[in-house]
DNA sequence: AATTCACCCAACCGCTTTGGC
DNA sequence: AGCCAAAGCGGTTGGGTGAAT
């Protein structure tokens, strides 16, 4: 027995979008709102199935979308992102306004992928295609996540999601990088740049802790050098700089303290995290 | 001018996740 | 706890378009 299909296909039209369909997608949206995408067909008077309406909303119609090429600095953060993140398009997407997971997917396979092999890097893992697979774990780039702040003395060793490089392997990764930059030739800054993502995110995720008594249910996004021999907070990191955000020290506020847990990327500064919050858009 | 090829992107498909009962 | 419908997500496909021959 199969799966029942999503709508009743013999009734439904497929392929691309005429103007009228959309005029009226959009005149019922601007009515009735999103939602309910299922039973929106026939209350719009489209002979659609839900899912295909929704994409289409979602993907072409929704008046906040920007249009048009990606900029380099767009580049580079689906890069930075797409390296912590993987294929989890929507999360990427959420960190570009304007970008839907499906345009920034169809980006990355015809542009991006192109350019990071162009540059000797594989898009798929971030390193050099040279690379042999037994030396990617080691240097593998990692987050930590507390999500957990209630403390309980049983409870399991957090699962741990680590965009930061370990302090315990970060000799091992530095001699490593210095092979492959000999290696592969790699001399300048830029260069190296490529294999080294200026992202450093302290999150972990996992049951309560119970060592540190005041310790902060967050995360507490460490800050990165910058070439100037500034620091730059993890949201500028990724581009997203916003004032009420941002803690570099480049634009005046200085340092964190106990209770400046940094920029609130996961959005869970009021508490334990939501961890599903971060996937959504 | 006609044909072939490569590229791009909108849309689809099927699986997973979520939420209500 | 289990079931089911709805929504969300990521991989894939197919048609349109422009460049190359």
């Amino acid at each position: 027995m199969g799966r029942s299909p999503c709508c009743e296909k013999a009734h439904t039209n497929k392929g691309a979008w005429t103007k009228e369909e959309d005029d009226r997608l959009i005149a019922y949206i601007r009515t009735h709102g999103e939602g309910c995408w299922r039973s929106l067909p026939k209350a719009a008077g489209l002979l659609r199935c839900g899912k295909s309406c929704r994409l289409r909303w979602i993907n072409y119609l929704r008046p906040d979308l920007k249009r048009g090429n990606f900029t380099e600095d767009e580049d580079e953060l689906i890069i930075k992102l797409h390296s912590l993140l993987g294929n989890k398009w929507s999360l990427i997407a959420g960190r570009l306004p304007g970008r839907t997971d499906n345009e920034i997917k169809n980006y990355w396979n015809t542009h991006i992928r192109r350019k990071l092999l162009n540059r000797g890097i594989d898009p798929a893992t971030h390193r050099p295609v040279t690379d042999h697979p037994t030396t990617t774990n080691t240097t593998t780039t990692t987050v930590t996540t507390t999500v957990n702040n209630n403390h309980n003395v049983t409870s399991p060793p957090p699962d741990i999601i680590s965009f930061a490089t370990t302090k315990t392997t970060d000799h091992v990764v530095k001699n490593e990088d210095m092979e492959q930059d000999t290696k592969l030739n790699i001399t300048s800054p830029d260069q190296k740049q490529e294999r080294c993502p200026d992202l450093n995110l302290e999150l972990r995720i996992g049951p309560p802790q119970h060592h540190s008594s005041n310790m902060i249910p967050s995360i507490s996004y460490m800050q990165q050098p910058l070439m100037t021999g500034g620091t730059i907070c993890f949201a500028c990191s990724l581009g997203v700089q916003d004032n009420k955000e941002c803690r570099c020290s480049t634009n005046g506020t200085s340092g964190n303290n106990n209770n400046n847990v940094g920029f609130d990327f996961f959005k869970i500064k009021n508490g334990a995290l939501d961890y599903r919050s971060l996937e959504m858009k």
